[in-house]
DNA sequence: ATTAGTGCAAACGTTTTGCAACTAG
DNA sequence: CTAGTTGCAAAACGTTTGCACTAAT
């Protein structure tokens, strides 16, 4: 079993250099919670860095999310990302009037999926399931604006 | 029970105007598979009404997905569209190396996570679920690489 | 020494906006 | 008539890129 790899042995296996900038942003990715946008990502890069510029963060992210060490999550006002946490799989629900953002624990991948993926050819490398829907507060102001 | 009705009497019913504009968008829909970008969605249109401008597709796209009568999914090379169908909900495996899209007819959502939802005080509304794998020939290529 | 990584500034592509003209109801 | 809708052009936004310089190995 080859696991349990940190990110920066990870990086280092593959030939990657360990710069100042890559571990700051590995260290704000592990302080953001879940679904940080990439300008949230380098505020907290530049608290200790406070020069690295955005487009090492952007580089950095890219390169992270290609060796699986973050997701990267497409949202409309642009792209969200967390450390992948093998320990604490999970999931979103998402209010879509506000932004509050729930986890959800239970993963509705299951094998039946793999296997319908695998009659098309498929090898399945990572899934995203994300519930919206209105917390208690905007459900609220609708209701009184109608 | 208030349903059945079309894209069409929806739009009426809530005192927006019928232009030619936001049928030919409707019927582009229609005519499009599933995933499809605005610019896409634009060049069917103008198969018929040559002269609608993609801002206009856009602000139809949103409406629409604000009604309902599209879905909106976010990717990171720019949004895709596709008509909301009860009749045929499904899912999508993405090939995260070329983009091929495959549909899968097995939804996960079930009762527990609206309770679970609930709990958190989200009345759901929808949700996505994707799964992300290498197709056939983007694994051969692959292997064929390293 | 060599190659990967960086910062800068400029470019890119998608989406949004202000506005005046238009049109469906 | 008049509120909603459109087209245009320009702007906004997140993201990517080319380049010369710097730094990790």
């Amino acid at each position: 079993m080859t696991e349990k790899l940190t990110p920066l042995d990870r990086l280092r296996a593959k030939g990657y250099k360990i710069t100042p900038q890559r571990r700051a942003v590995l260290q704000a990715l592990a302080a953001c919670p879940p679904f940080t946008t990439a300008q949230q990502i380098r505020e907290e890069v530049q608290k200790q860095q406070p020069d690295v510029s955005l487009d090492t963060v952007y580089r950095n992210l890219s390169l992270l999310a290609e060796l699986d060490i973050v997701h990267e999550i497409f949202r409309s006002s642009g792209n969200v990302y967390e450390l992948v946490d093998d320990e604490h799989h999970h999931h979103h629900l998402v209010c879509t009037e506000c932004g509050r953002t729930e986890c959800i624990d239970i993963c509705p991948m299951i094998d039946t999926y793999e296997q319908e993926a695998a009659k098309k050819g498929f090898q399945i490398t990572g899934h995203i399931f994300e519930l919206y829907g209105l917390c208690s507060q905007c459900q609220e102001k609708k209701s009184h604006k109608k």
